[in-house]
DNA sequence: CAGCATCCTCTATGATACTG
DNA sequence: CAGTATCATAGAGGATGCTG
């Protein structure tokens, strides 16, 4: 018997599941830095170099692309300083720090239910029940 | 002047961003099914076909994959009902169900910001700010 | 009905080298 | 420092045909 969820995820339509925008969204999400991006400003403003040390093992181009990527659908604020090296800083925005508060829960499930994730995916590898 | 978060995205470790296990959780996110799929077995289960008209679109081949990955995961519970021809029904796990719930959060801010994000998209591609 | 197998394309990501 | 440019790989995802 299974305990049905007070609010189901809605469907776009009426039994229609067109794209509606989600992975406009989602899709940043499944971009392997994007949250421990989003991660790292969620506690500040920083400076390139300091997320690419704060995000050990990310690529130059990477980290390139994954702050445009999120400049560019509003989350992230650029901030150049026009000295010499230059200095440029991201931030947050509001609606970035609204995107993050929202993942943020995601996160904090995935770590509570990995093993349960972990132990499952364990028992299908082992069971040949395909 | 912004606006901290009361609880800011929590890296893993002490500066330490490295996948703690989030990828497997969150990677599901990024491919393009999953969470219609599991929206609609959030309304309650479904036999494949049923799925398949559902989700518009989508290919046998990623049909399968997706429910595949999600019964891996432990979200989704495979029945297989030995009629010819043969009868299967998919429905969300406890664990699968708890996902949806706090998907479903996500996919509610998609829908109320896809508008703010599109703007910003479109701002940042009409601007030679690069 | 509910798949699996094969071929093909596109994107995410990494590695490396170069620059204002 | 903060990038850009180029080359290369793996997996996502689609199309098509076949089967118990």
């Amino acid at each position: 018997m299974n305990v049905r969820t007070a609010t189901p995820l809605e469907p776009c339509g009426p039994s229609n599941h067109e794209d509606c925008g989600l992975r406009l969204i989602l899709g940043r999400l499944g971009e392997q830095w994007t949250v421990m991006t989003l991660a790292e400003l969620s506690a500040g403003p920083r400076r390139y170099r300091e997320l690419e040390r704060a995000l050990e093992g990310i690529s130059q181009r990477m980290m390139t692309l994954t702050l445009r990527r999120l400049e560019r659908d509003g989350h992230v604020l650029r901030h150049v300083a026009p000295t010499v090296p230059p200095s440029v800083t991201y931030e947050l925005s509001d609606l970035g720090r609204s995107f993050a508060d929202h993942i943020a829960g995601l996160v904090a499930w995935s770590r509570r239910y990995k093993w349960e994730i972990e132990m499952a995916q364990a028992a299908y590898d082992t069971h040949p029940e395909i």
